[in-house]
DNA sequence: TTGAAAGCGCTAACAC
DNA sequence: GTGTTAGCGCTTTCAA
């Protein structure tokens, strides 16, 4: 069986509370004392019990990811950035990270219940945040330390880090109608992800300060998949007479999705079609044609949802520090001049 | 604070034995009894706490997977799908799911130790079995409980799921030379991984069985990002008169990449050149054109492996199980007759 | 400087 | 049926 601090103490001819002490350094332990435990510990190859440690502790060093899953085919890029981010900072942060995958609704939110009942994490970190936020919702209402990827609707009393939608589709409309873009389509996300609250706002704002009529530019909403951006952007390209000149999508994915779409009907991207992503994902670089986006530093941000939280677990009365980061505007080949411009 | 047993045995005027037995439905309790706990600890809002009943029960419940990232953007749409069935199907079975994420070397082997060490994982999941595998190495070394999600090089004494490289890349070179090829180029992943080794196998003894001579088959290897199957592809395309009329890649994520570096030089994929990839991500599906490649039900094999791994935590004698799944061939429009034949 | 004892929250022999 | 007692492996008062 394992060695324990038992262990080391008959092998010294030392009491248990003497070795744990020495074994933490204690400065009340007699300097000889503390190497003849070392050298104890060392030779029998001993590591402390994280278990028993922890529950002695009263804490479980545990980080909780729940990743929204919507369908059992689940391909999202995004994610395993992310968790990379995250998974790189909390292990630097000597936590460990509980992954768990649900789709939202019932179960999800049950998974969120448990952890906190059984006490299996010290904090979650909720990414993809809804307007209206059953988890967050949740938490608050526990008074569960947590820091969210995103924002929701109404009072923002919680930490988070989150993205400067608005801006970056600031960013993205005002390149497209400086090449001449006079007709433009949108791929919405989901209403209900708060993301798309914003960088919907984003491109609707822009575009009428723009001076553009509001009939000119069409929303269709997709589910954040190729296969989404690749059927909205059939339909918006099928009804000839209103034809956008350029399609602005909520994410790389559905961009790429709805180059595709361009692509089948011998449009060529960039040229009789502009198309746009969000995010900045590995693959928008690597699409044909490479994709004009917006960057999210995903990794980065994973770092930073687990450093702020570590923050708050470690310091209960640390304020709610929010991030916002302004997304860059990463300009490839998929946009070009409007046609005939 | 969290309420306890002992609350509940205060409430109901019994010892936190017998509330601990009535919880756990022994049959020597009083059903009176049983009833009564049940509805003090429903009222009081009654978890156990997790931590103490694995350090009692000696076990975590917890199953840890450490993913291989390479680099720090890390991209890999195949892990997202994976991590997803690995999530569901433990949290099916009772078990949690500790991830980290680590590039292989030092690091990631002290991981493992770690964790089983400190008693925080009751066993591990290896990922991407490398043909020399420190992981497994050690694993094997320290008795401690596995599943690999591939096979090594020697002796196959531990329980695994793999897909059958050889037979899925038989398959593609065979529907290749089907269609006229005569001059193959194969970008291979890396050497050390074990898939590379069957996949490869399987690409040179179809090709030879068939009757082409050595030297119609040309091997480069790239590092599984697009970005590399890009670069693979360049150099091949460049090189006009050894230029091959077919790429297999040995994954999707090259394919694309390789189809890019096609279009950019004006090839038309599935016409001037063929291109395969290999796993059937969902990129597969929406890549353009649309990717010929070998499906690995990569969900599936995800919830496999956790299965399999329970199976064996469960039973400490359970002999090791050992799947192997063979890839469907996936025809889409990134292949179609040599040119010229 | 060290050790005895208590306790984190739970389960399980064993006795009554 | 139920309670007493011990103990999982560790930390931390408190006394000596």
């Amino acid at each position: 069986m394992a060695v324990t601090i038992r262990d080391i103490a008959n092998q010294v001819g030392k009491s248990i509370t003497t070795v744990s002490r020495a074994l933490n350094d204690y400065d009340d332990v007699a300097p000889a004392t503390k190497e003849q435990v070392r050298a104890a510990a060392q030779s029998l190859g001993y590591s402390p019990n994280s278990l028993a440690q922890r529950l002695q502790k009263r804490t479980s060093d545990t980080i909780g990811l729940v990743m929204p899953t919507a369908r059992p085919r689940f391909t999202d890029p995004f994610f395993s950035e992310l968790l990379a981010g995250v998974g790189n900072s909390a292990a630097r942060l000597g936590y460990d990270l509980l992954l768990a995958t649900r789709a939202p609704g019932e179960s999800e939110i049950a998974t969120y219940e448990a952890g906190i009942a059984t006490q299996r994490v010290d904090g979650f970190i909720v990414v993809r945040t809804r307007r209206d936020d059953a988890r967050i919702n949740l938490l608050r209402r526990r008074n569960f330390p947590f820091v969210a990827f995103g924002r929701v609707e109404g009072p923002l009393d919680f930490a988070f880090v989150d993205e400067d939608g608005v801006a970056g589709m600031r960013a993205i409309v005002r390149h497209l109608h400086a090449l001449g873009h006079r007709h433009l389509a949108c791929i919405a996300s989901p209403a209900e992800l708060m993301f798309t609250h914003h960088r919907l706002q984003g491109v609707r704002t822009t575009w009428h300060e723009l001076g553009h009529p509001a009939e000119s530019l069409q929303i269709v909403e997709a589910d954040l998949t190729q296969r989404g951006g690749y059927d909205a952007a059939c339909a918006l390209l099928d009804d000839e007479a209103a034809r956008p000149t350029a399609i602005c999508a909520c994410n790389d994915l559905m961009a790429i999705g709805a180059m595709t779409a361009a692509q089948e009907r011998g449009l060529q991207v960039g040229v009789d079609l502009s198309v746009t992503g969000f995010d900045n994902t590995t693959m928008a670089e690597h699409s044909h044609p490479p994709l004009t986006t917006a960057d999210q530093p995903i990794h980065e941000i994973g770092g930073t949802l687990c450093e702020l939280l570590v923050r708050r677990l470690r310091d209960e009365h640390a304020p709610p520090e929010q991030v916002v980061m302004t997304p860059a505007l990463i300009v490839r080949h998929s946009t070009g001049p409007a046609p005939g411009a």
